[in-house]
DNA sequence: CCACTGTTTTGAAATCTGTCAATCTAGAAG
DNA sequence: CTTCTAGATTGACAGATTTCAAAACAGTGG
């Protein structure tokens, strides 16, 4: 049995990086297509996009959930959902310290999205 | 009256291109990030994520709806669908030429959600 | 003007998502 | 061991999304 009891909720649930060419290069395939969508998905709402900043932008690298809660007039659960969804899609990673739990962004993850987004021939400017 | 009878499926739909600081390097402000998730939710489907694909990879740099339909599974309407979605996101732009309809992409639009995902300090590789 | 084709719009059903209240878990501190 | 606090999980519900069939619309060509 690989879940005994303990490892709440840190893992980073996502495994490979399934990153391709640039969507202008070549047509992605409907398997890239699957694995990358969620990604995008998980960028897709205004309060994880916000919060996403938040941790990406963070000073130290990192962000305490107790910092980032009071600035949205959102309920702890609901804060604690939409963080999952991030870390369900490979773009946030928490670690426990004590009693508080820390979240840093996965930037390797955020450039491959980045990448897949633009063609480099387009240096237009 | 702005809206006499014609003009059936072909504006932009998506006004001003708010963009803003890359995530990492300042926070985005709530109405940055309500201006900017619907881009990425619109991505954030499979589908769409492969039609945008299709059509940012065309040869001539568009792509015929005729063409695009047969590549999936779906039903027309369907497809209709998800292209209305990319379109009012911003990421495509539609023009009827005769019986068909073409789309193309807005490369700026993907460039300037390209640029949101990374900072530039961040040039590891 | 009528029929044909390509594409969008409308309407409806099944599923998914965002949110909160209530509950649970992990660690700290008595 | 009990209590307290920070977060996560569960359950429930309203609203949104995906999808298709049916209907509407735009051009083309009799």
């Amino acid at each position: 049995m690989s879940k005994l009891k303990t490892l709440p909720v840190l893992e980073p649930e996502q495994e490979a990086t399934p990153c391709c060419e640039p969507l202008a290069e070549q047509s992605l395939s409907t398997a890239d297509a699957i694995a990358l969508a969620p990604a995008f998905k998980a960028l897709g709402d205004p309060v994880r996009l916000q919060l996403m900043s938040q941790i990406a932008s963070a000073e130290d690298g990192e962000v305490c959930v107790c910092d980032l809660t009071p600035g949205f007039d959102l309920s702890g659960p609901t804060i604690s959902h939409h963080l999952k969804v991030l870390r369900e899609a490979g773009l946030i990673e928490g670690e426990r310290r004590g009693t508080w739990i820390y979240y840093r962004a996965v930037p390797t993850r955020l450039a491959d999205l980045s990448r897949l987004l633009v063609s480099p021939v387009a240096a237009t400017k």
